[in-house]
DNA sequence: CAATATGATTGAATATGCGCGAAACTGATT
DNA sequence: AATCAGTTTCGCGCATATTCAATCATATTG
């Protein structure tokens, strides 16, 4: 058996258990016990697997670290006073005893604090917006159904005819990597299929982005300008941007860290 | 068993109680006392735990978080050596890579620990088991859609055309009010619904029941005696129980709280 | 032949379990 | 409070089992 080949085996061995021992691959490959540290030697160098005693385990991934730490890995201490306010100016728009969508990302999560104090109906595919809202408030929540990705922190399923579909709401609020003149953007294929399913469960659509998203372009178009019915974003969006909504015909909201936030309406 | 599985064990039962033993996470974990305290130091220099004596405690102190720190209020401590017990040879009976599904439950829940150094796919209508799992281990993690019910810790769709349709096990554990000739019986009407939802889309049925149950006379009979193919329970069943399931043709597995448990197979 | 990969051997390092005496906790009594 | 006996828990040493790393011999390939 070739190195290559063992190392295949190796890797998808570590995938399927959280530890595999030597002796396990030995069998597995049928070469010596020798050989198989000698693999898992070159594979701790490479980062592909992390070296334990007796054998392997998989590397951890973006390790999801209870709501206490952080829920997302990195994004979630950047612009955290833009987005806090965002969140709040978001919540604002809501009378207790709405139906809202709230989906998953760092800026809607910011929604769960101000939430906490309200009475609502929400619907989310974001496990740790469902679990700090079960722990922390008394609203209403209903999750989507599926398989729990973790390092994106969603809930999605590959059928269509979940509970999703049977759910409609109010508003749905949504981030984004991006907000350009094409529409909404977005990188991650996975946050696009779980974004798109809840598009057109809600009357208004309520997009969250702080304004570095202006800047932003992604891969991906997620939907066009006109389907967006409210923009909330925070001072420092430009005028042409503004413009640029204003003629789509969006309602723009700007939230200003301290306090209140200002309301332009589009014509 | 290995150290790394050991410590994810470990770490995961300290989560749902303030405190651990030693001698709990003996019997969980099926090794000496020694080598439970040396765990423990080393998480504690790792500042995972904290280290007290007679066991450890997390590290997040007094997480007095109302339903998913400690997942039910009352049931959670009584008879918890026994549903422990039984929850361990639940899982003996898995391989990494089977398809399982758990329904909520106080016993069923008793399967986090075992379960956190497995790798299985996991399909659950219980918040509080998928949030545990997805902490604290790497199986991957499907959850039923639908609204989230605060006293009963489940999720709960009015729809029937949901992911639950189309998640297909070779086994599906699930916890019950009583068991007796008629067939397995639960008194909550949101329970039954949840459980009946699920049943069926599992090879074999596998009831995990402690011995207190056989007493016990619900109000509704959720599915017949032919339906189950395995019950666990712990020693203290009665000869007379344990005939009228094996005249059932059902598996009897008895759990020992220490160690090893012996099986009992039908004619 | 050279370069590399593999397998076997062996002594060192590490992990685990058991037993024993020390230390800490419990609670009952003075 | 203070003391004391009984129990639990701890830490240490040692025996055993497992695993590791280094070395050398052999095999394979170009």
């Amino acid at each position: 058996m070739h190195e290559k080949e063992r190392h295949r085996i190796i890797l998808s061995a570590v995938q399927d258990r959280p530890v595999v021992t030597v002796v396990d691959l030995c069998s597995l490959t049928g070469v010596s016990e020798a050989t198989i540290r000698r693999d898992i030697a070159t594979l701790h160098m490479q980062q592909k697997l992390r070296r334990v005693r007796g054998g392997a385990e998989a590397i951890t991934p973006p390790q999801f670290v209870g709501l206490a730490g952080r829920p997302f890995a990195v994004n979630e201490t950047l612009r955290i006073a833009e987005k806090q306010a965002i969140a709040r100016a978001a919540t604002e728009l809501c009378e207790d005893g709405d139906s809202i969508i709230i989906n998953g990302g760092t800026t809607t999560f910011q929604m769960v604090h101000p939430l906490a104090s309200r009475r609502l109906q929400i619907f989310t595919n974001s496990f740790p917006i469902a679990e700090h809202l079960l722990k922390h408030s008394k609203n209403t929540i209903m999750l989507s159904g599926g398989a729990i990705y973790r390092e994106q922190n969603i809930i999605l399923s590959p059928f269509d005819n979940d509970v999703t579909r049977n759910f409609y709401a109010r508003r749905m609020f949504m981030g984004a990597q991006g907000l350009g003149p094409l529409g909404l953007m977005e990188a991650d294929p996975l946050l696009i299929q779980a974004e798109q399913k809840l598009i057109g469960q809600a009357d208004e659509l309520v997009v969250l982005v702080d304004s570095s998203k202006f800047d932003q372009r992604s891969s991906l178009v997620l939907c066009p300008l006109n389907r967006i019915s409210t923009v909330i974003t925070d001072e420092g969006i430009s005028d042409k941007v503004a413009a640029m909504l204003e003629a789509a015909d969006i309602n723009l909201i700007v939230a200003r860290a301290g306090g209140v936030q200002e309301e332009e309406a589009a014509s």
